[in-house]
DNA sequence: AGCACGCCGACT
DNA sequence: GTCGGCGTGCTC
């Protein structure tokens, strides 16, 4: 009887295909099996989700699997119902998924494509070449095919000699381009001996939190919390937490929103317990995240530490999901395959019954607005202030650096301090315009004006790089004056080094192409006191291994304000609050908000520390607004370069969505940015109740609409 | 996605 | 008449 299997492949395609399993690997086949197939002229990865007995379907000529490419299965039934869940959640392909959550050394893409060589320009017209070699070359000129298609197009009997011939002559070549699946016999890690001694703070309310989560975590069925309190405290409930799940005998997944965070995580969680951890991030070497991805596959990882696609890692037998750092946008990922790290990790948690603890000092709003309707809000002691905040009117004080800011700086210096500056805009000015006929140069792909980077002695843009350089004179008139606008960090750094010319004043670029080890290299001359200033980005607020100053000035913080975005005053206050974080907890600590808008609700909050009055305010105003977490959003970008073909598929998209009364259209409109590499952009978004309502209309409707496009979910 | 096919306009 | 643009549809 022939067995029939039915696969996913690795591409943004809905669809199932089936293939005929040859008698060979009809024992060792399962569901979740990874295969080599041949799809259309191409071999790739393919992945069992079915086996059936019966052809199911119908009068297609199947194909045979090719290959079996692993002894066992790669996927486990439940992981193939949670990559589906998460998949269709966020309208992404279930195949990209899957292959998203193996190490791309393991699969196997491959085409073997016929070539024409150099010399065969010339030898194309030889007296000795027969007609049918002539079709061949002819046809190669255009550009390279496969071998079965050359046999369908030319219907050239013996197509295999006259390729032969052609190549023994040099003027083709014939080359495989495949990845080939690596063997790989390393052993794993050997685990460090760590002690199981647990310094926990003897705090009262985290030993509380710690009691009730660990008796949640013992019944081993699914439940949620958000831990609400500061990193020290919710570390120390973590760890506790840790410690029980592993006498449980069950894994745990632990998430973190940036590779900065996990190398100091990692070392606590090895010095303090004996397991293997595996770590896993988008930074690892081939080989580092195959050998991290095995050691989770075989069981043998107790605790998973990672970034977002941790959440796609091969961990069974979970019994504690920690998502630390809760509210950063980086858990959401944008691009093939989307997903948010945040929903896999409910999900896994509720499939698993898993203990889920959600973890943040600023909680997003909707996260903390959910767990107090449902109840599993947890309080830690509360939040100490950020210390001493000066709040500057930039109406009041129109210069970068006052007598009174300067005077401030000075003493920290004179005490040997040192102290942290931020700007929310990399490079020198947000843009250059001319002053008498105020051009400005913008990019020539993108709708955005070109970033004035004056190290560089470039003008550079901050979507898609494109870079020229620095022109004296406008290009349109030829005025020699030029104005700079807005504050970049490289202003501030300038600045800085004429106002205290003997200090030592670094600015922590982030936008310098491979320059990483430069960046290192500012990070650890910083921790050992060789710089006095420090200026950077929110990039640089972002890292928690910064040690901390007794002077921190913030620079214009507001410009997160003018994103047309519903969660910009949460951007902002995070932002402020992430920059006051590395202000030094002790009274003689001080920090200036240096800002246009000083009366701005999410800028004064920040400064006093004071996230419940920024919390009520953000979830009144989207109360009103009807935005998050009152409503699920979805926002679908559809790009094309012809404007024309996007405009029109755009509106049969909003026409085909308006149907239903519970949904509310808002576009279709131009995009925020409406060009990006060349690629024009219009976004609609859909508002309504619930994800429900979104997933009954929006589905069908983006099936039917062929154009590139990108689907975010808000909620 | 990626690629072939098919249907219309502008040229040797 | 043919070349080639892009819109459409399929891949087991």
């Amino acid at each position: 009887m022939t067995l029939y299997a039915e696969v996913i492949v690795p591409l943004p395609l809905e669809k199932t295909f089936y293939y005929i399993v040859p008698e060979g690997f009809k024992e060792k086949i399962k569901i979740g099996s990874k295969v080599l197939v041949s799809f259309r002229q191409t071999l790739l990865t393919g992945f069992i989700v079915k086996l059936h007995w019966k052809n199911p379907a119908g009068k297609y000529k199947l194909k045979e699997i090719k290959e079996l490419l692993d002894d066992k299965p790669v996927f486990t039934s439940p992981f193939l119902t949670y990559t589906r869940i998460l998949a269709a959640y966020f309208y992404s392909s279930w195949g990209s998924l899957l292959q998203a959550s193996i190490p791309p050394s393991l699969t196997v893409k491959s085409r073997k494509r016929v070539f024409f060589t150099d010399k065969a320009g010339e030898g194309i017209n030889m007296a000795s070449l027969s007609n049918d070699e002539k079709k061949i070359l002819t046809l190669l000129q255009k550009k390279p095919y496969m071998e079965s298609y050359l046999k369908r197009k030319l219907k050239v009997g013996d197509l295999g000699i006259y390729l032969q011939r052609l190549e023994k002559k040099g003027l083709i070549f014939r080359k495989e381009e495949v990845q080939r699946k690596k063997r790989n016999k390393d052993k794993f890690d050997i685990p460090l001996a760590g002690q199981l001694e647990i310094d926990f703070s003897q705090d009262k309310k985290s030993i509380q939190a710690a009691d009730k989560l660990t008796k949640c975590l013992s019944k081993q069925a699914f439940s949620r919390f958000l831990l609400y309190g500061c990193a020290e405290k919710r570390e120390g409930v973590y760890f506790y937490l840790i410690k029980h799940c592993l006498a449980l005998k069950k894994r745990i997944l632990f998430l973190v929103p940036e590779i900065a965070f996990t190398e100091d995580l990692i070392q606590k969680v090895k010095r303090r317990f004996t397991g293997n951890t595996a770590i896993l991030h988008s930074r690892l070497t081939e080989k580092k995240r195959e050998l991290a991805w095995k050691t989770i596959k075989d069981g043998a990882a107790e605790v998973v530490i990672g970034t977002r696609s941790a959440i796609l890692s091969p961990v069974e037998n979970v019994g504690l999901v920690i998502i630390d750092e809760e509210q950063d946008d980086s858990y959401y990922q944008r691009q093939n395959p989307a997903y948010d790290a945040r929903i896999g990790a409910w999900f896994k948690a509720e499939q698993e019954g898993a203990l889920l603890v959600l973890g943040s000092a600023f909680p997003s709003v909707e996260a903390r607005f959910r767990a107090g309707e449902q109840g599993y809000l947890i309080n830690l002691e509360k939040i100490s202030s950020p210390g001493q905040v000066e709040i500057v009117d930039e109406g009041k004080e129109r210069r970068l650096v006052s007598d009174s800011l300067y005077k401030q700086i000075k003493s920290r210096l004179a005490k040997k301090e040192q102290v942290l500056a931020f700007s929310g805009r990399r490079g020198y000015s947000a843009f250059l315009t001319c002053s008498r006929c105020s051009y400005i140069p913008r990019c020539k792909h993108c709708d955005i004006s070109l970033t004035y980077h004056k190290k560089r002695e470039e003008l550079v843009c901050h979507y898609c790089n494109y870079t020229i350089k620095y022109m004296n004179a406008c290009p349109e008139c030829g005025s020699k004056v030029v104005k700079k606008k807005g504050i970049g960090v490289e202003v501030i750094g300038e600045e800085f080094k004429k106002k205290f010319p003997k200090k030592r004043v670094a600015v922590f670029h982030t936008d310098e192409a491979g320059n990483k080890r430069r960046q290192e290299d500012i990070l650890s001359h910083y921790k050992d006191g060789k710089i006095d200033i420090l200026v950077g980005t929110s990039m640089l607020a972002h890292r928690l291994d910064l040690p901390p100053a007794s002077m921190v000035v913030i620079f214009y913080p507001e410009i997160t304000l003018a994103l047309s975005d519903y969660k910009a005053s949460q951007k902002t206050f995070l932002s402020i609050s992430q920059m006051l974080r590395h202000l030094k907890k002790d009274k003689d600590s001080r920090a200036v908000i240096k800002t246009a808008m000083p009366n701005n609700f999410s800028i004064k909050m920040a400064a006093s520390g004071d996230y419940h009055a920024f919390y009520e305010q953000e979830i009144q105003y989207r109360r009103i607004m009807n935005y998050p977490p009152f409503s699920c959003m979805a926002e679908i970008v559809f790009q094309d370069e012809n404007l024309r073909v996007l405009a029109e598929k755009s509106r049969q998209f909003a026409a085909r969505v308006k149907k239903k009364e519970d949904i509310e259209v808002l576009g279709p409109a131009l995009a925020p940015v409406a060009r990006v590499r060349g690629r024009n952009r219009i976004q609609v978004i859909l508002k309504a109740k619930g994800k429900k309502e979104i997933d009954s209309v929006l589905k069908s409707a983006l099936s039917k609409s062929h154009i590139k496009k990108s689907v975010y979910i808000y909620e």
